[in-house]
RNA sequence: GUGGCUAUAGCUCAGCAGGUUAGAGUGCCAGGUUGUGGCCCUGGAGGUCGAGGGUUCAAGUCCCUCUAGCCACCCCA
């Protein structure tokens, strides 16, 4: 087809699978509520510098897949790649900075990355996340680490499995980056060269090397958690803890590394057994307690999770029943279409769904495109419902119908549609 | 960014070894009931065969480039 395409890896959300991505953010909205959390948004474009700096200059996210452009201002601005270092820049220029920490924030919206799209992977996507600012007690890691799966489990996913991490932390990851290049430095001619490029760049991610995971190299490489200052020890003993008194069922991952700069100590992700090996991580998150110095604040702990909300409304199950209106009103020609459009309105403020077919199509394809609707109800004007000042409602369901007066036609309808019209969902 | 597969109607796909006006199912519109729906019947609209170039008397079909999707890498959500 001619005309002009949507961007690559973009969606057009159609009403189906915005439904389910609703849905999937209504939950979270609801668990995160429930355990305190603020919703908060920030913008969909930041400075560039925020993300060079917060998410580290040598990750890919920054290296090869940020949509950067110059405003017409000459500043460098980015399209937000991740919603961490905006929650901390939000809340050091708002008010919030003054709340009683620590302050526990949601929040969601469109990210975007230059990427190769492939399925659940676009290059915009829509993230659902919280942050938890000043805190560092490792009880706060399990809790955000609890929300995450409290909410998996409310949408009734299964099949996931939570892998669980410590990075250490600036007293003791020096000393095992240390420790991890003068183990690979007699093995470097023997390593493929992505993997001599990562312990360059950035030692940790070499442990995630699939190249080398079959080798047996990896196992016999330093662990993380063998180098652990007693702080970090100590903190990842609570996290484990507290995850154990949640009852919350973890696999304590020492090749887990997140690919972002900023995290230390706790780090995490959920993963799914059927997604695609590459994009099994439903979610990400850990603690980032030297981010909001990176950015050029005070100290400040973090700890906080992203999810993806394509990737969890893929394995989820489809929502209970599309919603459409719940009544139509049809006109039945030659009638006052007047009348038929002053009736829908009246209904429209009492607070019902309700769908106009005017015009001058017959009466047999409005109740077709009725029927097609899904809608319960009919209600058919015509010359001689006109005349009597009544309604003619169809029940689609039984092919019944009766004459109504319109006086009082709402609390004939309320009763005929049972209790409550339905509401929408949420909306992002 | 690398490699592989794919691209025909709104959707799912046929299209035989290149040969005249490109097909099906489904969806859409209308009629079959000038006021009554889901089935059925009849008719209709809808395609620059992803885009551009090339080979050929002739290209949906072969070749090249580009674009997009999927899969595997890379990596993340």
């Amino acid at each position: 087809m001619a005309g002009i395409s949507r961007p690559r890896g973009t969606e057009d959300l159609l009403p189906e699978p915005l439904a389910r991505l609703n849905r999937v953010l209504a939950a979270g909205l609801q668990v995160a509520r429930a355990h305190g959390y603020r919703q908060i948004e920030t913008p969909i474009f930041e400075s560039t510098d925020l993300f060079v700096r917060g998410v580290g200059e040598s990750t890919d996210v920054v290296t090869r897949e940020m949509y950067t452009f110059p405003d017409r201002g000459g500043r460098s601005l980015t399209l937000r790649p991740e919603g961490t270092a905006p929650v901390v820049r939000a809340f050091w220029e708002s008010p919030l900075r003054q709340d009683p920490l620590p302050v526990r924030i949601s929040y969601s919206g469109p990210m975007f990355r230059y990427d190769r799209p492939g399925k659940g992977r676009y290059r915009e996507f829509h993230q659902f996340g919280v942050e938890v600012l000043g805190e560092s007690e490792p009880e706060v890691d399990a809790e955000v680490i609890g929300l995450a799966w409290r909410w998996l489990e409310r949408l009734g996913v299964s099949g996931t499995s939570l892998q669980l991490n410590s990075l250490g932390d600036r007293e003791c990851r020096p000393a095992y980056r240390a420790a991890l290049l003068e183990f690979f430095e007699p093995r470097m001619a023997a390593l493929p060269e992505l993997d001599r490029e990562r312990l360059r760049r950035n030692p940790l991610r070499v442990l995630d090397s699939k190249e080398l995971a079959g080798s047996g190299i990896l196992d016999q490489a330093p662990r993380t958690l063998d180098h652990l200052c007693s702080g970090c020890r100590e903190a990842f003993e609570r996290v484990q803890e507290a995850l154990e008194a949640l009852g919350i069922p973890f696999a304590v991952n020492h090749r887990l590394v997140r690919g972002l700069d900023y995290y230390a100590r706790t780090a995490f992700e959920v993963w799914h057994q059927e997604l695609a090996g590459a994009q099994n991580a439903l979610f990400g998150g850990g603690r980032y307690d030297g981010l909001s110095e990176l950015l050029g604040y005070p100290p400040l702990p973090g700890v906080g999770f992203a999810a993806g909300l394509e990737r969890v409304a893929m394995i989820s199950a489809p929502p209970p029943q599309p919603m459409g209106p719940e009544l139509a009103v049809l006109s039945a020609p030659p009638a006052d279409q007047k009348a038929v459009v002053a009736l829908a309105d009246r209904l429209r403020a009492a607070g019902m769904a309700v769908l106009l077919d005017a015009g001058v199509r017959g009466l047999r394809a409005k109740l077709s495109f009725a029927e097609r609707s899904g809608v319960r109800l009919a209600l058919i004007l015509g010359e001689s419902e006109l005349r009597e000042r009544t309604v003619t409602v169809r029940r689609m369901s039984g092919r019944t119908q009766a004459s109504v007066p319109l006086d009082g036609l709402e609390e004939r309808l309320r009763a005929l549609l049972g209790t409550g019209g339905s509401a929408e969902e949420g909306t992002s």
